[in-house]
DNA sequence: CAAAAGGTGTTAATATTTTAACGAATGCGA
DNA sequence: TCGCATTCGTTAAAATATTAACACCTTTTG
């Protein structure tokens, strides 16, 4: 028998598809839509049907036939399982482009994800202004993540001081860090995600290379 | 007989990979590391020392024994198949937070992207400086884009409005396409990489939850 | 009310990715 | 120069992920 019940963790290539189910599933809530089957996700999404139904089998979720799955069902499960509806605390390190972007970045607030801090080891920069944050000096980094009630450590620093900023934050209580950098970084007993900036444009590199010289977009790019 | 040449597209497992290869490479390369073995790749990127050997054999490029691989071929090799070798020029639309962050990011252009303009709808945006460069109006992008020799367009703008700008560029003819909104978009004929930025938070936030009800780190996280 | 159409959930097949295992090659120390 | 210990390339196995196929539900329609 199938093991579907919530508590048993979701494989990482099902995991990877839900943000893109629930953004897609707020925009057609937005335009009233109240019910999607798996056929039109699919194709909105660039996936199979298939896929699809595979994937929701891993939601507490069924859909009914000849109608599909009901879309307020589906964003209340989706954002129930990326812990969405409760807001997270996060700070950054590096208050470099990056870094204040991010830290002035209206979405993230509105999807939940407060921003609280911004922190970096350039003297010159401490004091300056962030949106409506300050740039503080490192030092002030454990004590903030202990008395704010942080989750979440964002990196957004230069790949050689990526690894020790990890541990900085780590050491500092935050239970998850977000890496911005180039650099892989490894912390005992703390997830990390990577947002593959370079990379992915490196990425990109390669599929226009291959589109020039075979003509064909590689699959993974479509 | 395995098919290892270059004109066979790599498989997207390992071209995913190819990237963090890179950079380390480079770092070691920067500390005067002129061999490193399959091991010590893999324990410094959290890969097993097979997966390791198994992707260099997708490169043009042979390890020796008792030594690993020549630290400055490997460089080599990966710029060239990730087609770092030549300069990218690249347009933004959006010139909110990320897509102005982007605009000025130094290391874009010392890893060979350079960012020739920036462009938005909001004609109250439009002439507003942002680094050495002017934000213009989203009708001057076609000339800029033909005259400009640009390969790729970076759609940093709110997910509905996603597509369309995708549509602009490729009608003005960028060859690539670096999504950082959270929508889906889909071009016939020319590649698509997300930047899975909120993505990344939302993976993240579950990974946070499964550690705080497990007491322990998903796999993917780590 | 029967039949057709358009969906789902499930199972089984296929394809891809990762890992393990091991013979062959190379450098190092005695 | 002869082992010994490393490390590679390769092959095969195991684990994951994707896709196809199909029985069985619902709604709609004639």
């Amino acid at each position: 028998m199938a093991n579907k019940n919530s508590n048993s963790a979701l494989p990482a290539s099902v995991l990877r598809r839900l943000p893109k189910y629930l953004a897609h599933i707020q925009n057609l809530r937005g335009h009233g839509k109240e019910w999607v089957s798996s056929l039109e996700l699919a194709e909105a999404l660039g996936l199979t049907s298939s896929t699809v139904r595979q994937d929701v089998t891993h939601l507490e979720c069924r859909g009914i036939s000849k109608r599909g799955y009901e879309t307020e069902a589906l964003e209340k499960i989706l954002t129930g399982i990326l812990g969405l509806d409760r807001g997270r605390n996060m700070v950054v390190v590096g208050a470099g482009n990056i870094g204040r972007a991010l830290a002035q970045h209206g979405n993230l607030h509105r999807k939940g994800f407060r921003i609280c801090g911004i922190f970096d080891s350039d003297a010159s920069l401490v004091g300056e202004e962030v949106g409506d944050l300050a740039v503080q000096a490192m030092n002030a980094l454990p004590d903030a993540v202990r008395s704010g009630d942080i989750d979440i450590g964002i990196i957004a620093v230069p790949p050689q001081a990526a690894q020790d900023v990890a541990e900085c934050l780590v050491a500092a209580g935050v239970r998850g860090l977000l890496n911005l950098s180039a650099a892989h970084v490894h912390v005992a007993n703390v997830p990390v995600v990577d947002v593959r900036l370079i990379a992915s444009l490196q990425e990109l590199a390669y599929a226009v290379k291959v589109l020039d010289e075979t003509g064909r977009v590689p699959h993974w790019a479509r």
